[in-house]
DNA sequence: CGGACGCTTGAGGGTCTTCAAGGAATGTGG
DNA sequence: CCACATTCCTTGAAGACCCTCAAGCGTCCG
């Protein structure tokens, strides 16, 4: 078991992979640097799910805490010993697997054709089941804007402004900058599924 | 062993998940349909690569034959027994489904942030590694504008015009339209990794 | 030879980015 | 506890890029 502060990484890009990581508390963001200096966040990461899975020797990507963090901390060679020794184990990490690969897949069918509105709604949306929280409609995004840009493939700026439009649309409020509040679930979801065109009246 | 026609699906999108297939001859397309009836191309999978993983109970995509492919089957069934007894085979199943899910989100992160040229310039240079011959610069696609576009997405126009650039600033020549050849592959790498911004000068 | 299909090329419009500046929020030191 | 500085967020205007619509061209097949 592992205390972290914010900003504290756990392993940077390149590192050669000791751990795998289940996150306890708080929240982690996994990122990329690209050639260019841009960064992709990969993913964010709640309590419950796993990180440094599905890695070669080398770790694919940084991880870092957003929030204080706690970190359950397993040495590849027990994870190594479990899977000779207990082959439940590896049906078991090999389903973990499958899931992060499926949702991986399903980031690259959307986050391609989606206009920037669209983005936003869904990344509201999947906050949502992240945190399990189906029923409170007042969301914590604990990341700043940039965190989002980056996640979407999009600017600051364009995600400021879709806050905006949602915010006109009164799909969502936001009583403070990381703090969201959906006020109207059902068009938030069909725009996300881009059922909705494009729909002004907000009616 | 089976063998397949051109256009043949193995599987749709939604169906059981029955065996894990082995490419042994041709290629293969995986694609996912979105809500709008667009189409997603997940990725194409040539001789060695595996189709099938990392799906749940059903399958993620559907998987359809762009040439005359011949498959190698596993059923499910074996899969699993061979886990149970040969704690090895687990091993190996991990390290395919980690070397595609680190594909599948280097394809995130470039998908999402580059330029329909940038784009373009990667595919090509993917196919390189994809079959191995690092060495041989006439490239056989196997697949019409509209795989290419629906894989990078971009329209098929974007893709033809993406082309045209590349053919007037002598990266590449299109004896057919199916056939390209690399005719500056320093420079096209360049453009992959976006060192150039914008050379229209093509000396 | 004709038709169908896929590829190319053009013009116009929409969306996102870039560049720029102002405003809110957070944290630090007095 | 307040003032100030820094950082982050918002908003505006101009431009780039890609998409849509449309027409022309080439190729493959009947």
């Amino acid at each position: 078991m592992r205390h972290l502060e914010r900003h504290v990484h756990i392993f940077y890009e390149g590192d050669a992979q000791t751990h795998i990581y289940r996150t306890k508390r708080g929240m982690m963001r996994l990122y990329h640097l690209l050639a260019d200096g841009r960064r992709q966040v990969i993913a964010f990461r709640l309590p419950g799910q796993l990180i440094g899975l599905g890695e070669h020797e080398t770790q694919f990507c940084s991880a870092q805490a957003l929030t204080e963090v706690v970190l359950q901390c397993v040495p590849l060679s027990i994870v190594h010993r479990r899977m000779q020794e207990e082959p439940r184990f590896g049906s078991e990490l090999v389903r973990c697997l499958a899931v992060e690969l499926a949702e991986t897949r399903n980031q690259v069918a959307f986050l391609n054709r989606r206009s920037a509105l669209e983005k936003l709604a869904t990344f509201i949306l999947g906050f949502l089941t992240w945190t399990g929280e189906d029923r409170e409609l007042e969301l914590e995004l604990h990341m700043g804007r940039e965190d989002i840009a980056d996640y979407l493939g999009l600017t600051v700026e364009t995600v400021s402004r879709s806050f905006a439009r949602l915010k006109t649309q009164n799909l969502v409020s936001l009583p403070q900058t990381h703090t969201v509040i959906i006020q109207n679930i059902g068009k938030l979801i069909a725009l996300a599924t881009g059922a909705f065109e494009d729909d002004e009246t907000g009616s």
